[in-house]
DNA sequence: TTGATTTCCATGATTTCCCATGGCATCCCT
DNA sequence: AGGGATGCCATGGGAAATCATGGAAATCAA
């Protein structure tokens, strides 16, 4: 039920790298961190992935250990179980949400997607997305559009759900 | 589930050979270690194996038994069991993390792996690994990239994750 | 004794913790 | 329906604790 994160929205980031999580994110945190009570914080891990990757994605304790069980289903010393281990053991951040409701984002992590006072939070799944706002309008939904464009007027997204893979 | 290693970065190596440990790796090798207290010093096992592994692979004491189990359950004399036993009895170091949360690397394991002034900490599944930031570079990072680069431009490896689908 | 460890202390830079504020939205009471 | 009272939310600031690092003193080894 609280299981999915939903909505996006914009948020400041302080000097100190603090940045307030949506309300409605929190509550799906909470959820999805299986040791969590209330007055605890909710564990969550930060992917933010190899330099192509220009956002952080966050993931719920339980999204993450579904990740990494799947991870150790790989076979030992594969190319991709290699790569996946650099991927999402190496390049991640494991934090939690502070008892103000926010995450503190570390300069590496800030940097590494430029991001400055502005936060944009997406949800995506069971996972959201934090990026600095301009790069989401270039990078996505430019990409968005484009895609829309190439398609008949009256063609309904959600005609995606029944068969083929969209990519 | 266990604590697991995550994230990644870099640290001083000074003329003694110390080398502080990613705070966050410390708590792992706490809750890794079945004897630790608070005041304690966490005990861990370096693996630098032969001469062809460019990296030092440290486990936490529980992660180390549980290897040592699965040697201990192949058939005595058997040659996997031999060669186990050479590289990861032999050719490991147990230590223990110092009261200022810093490793000693002795000479020669310092030499294994040409490390100089700084030190490269990539978290790695249950283990994480030390390299010369220069050989990871060399050694990993550009078969990371050329492996990517042979992938379509919108591959995302987290798809290598789903031979079926989860959840 | 001499070189190498190991222990202990020092310090600047973060990072964390705790408290404070103003803005909304909701609840509640009469 | 009016008007607090209440509570969550987003944000900011200062104090306190932790971290990474360097160096000196103490201990060891042979």
């Amino acid at each position: 039920m609280a299981r999915r994160f939903r909505g996006e929205s914009h948020h400041k980031v302080d000097a100190k790298g603090r940045v307030s999580i949506p309300a409605l994110f929190r509550r799906v945190l909470e959820a999805g961190d299986p040791d969590w009570k209330e007055g605890l914080r909710p564990q969550l891990v930060i992917v933010y992935g190899d330099h192509r990757r220009k956002f952080l994605e966050c993931y719920t304790v339980e999204a993450i250990d579904e990740v990494d069980a799947k991870i150790d289903a790989l076979p030992r010393g594969s190319q991709a179980r290699r790569m996946l281990e650099r991927l999402i053991h190496g390049q991640s951040f494991p934090t939690e949400v502070d008892n103000d409701g926010r995450l503190v984002l570390p300069q590496k992590l800030r940097e590494k997607i430029a991001l400055d006072k502005e936060a944009f939070f997406i949800a995506s799944g069971d996972t959201f997305q934090i990026w600095q706002p301009e790069t989401y309008e270039q990078e996505e939904l430019s990409k968005t559009e484009a895609w829309l464009d190439d398609l008949p007027d009256d063609f309904d997204p959600l005609s995606l759900l029944d068969g083929e893979k969209g990519e």
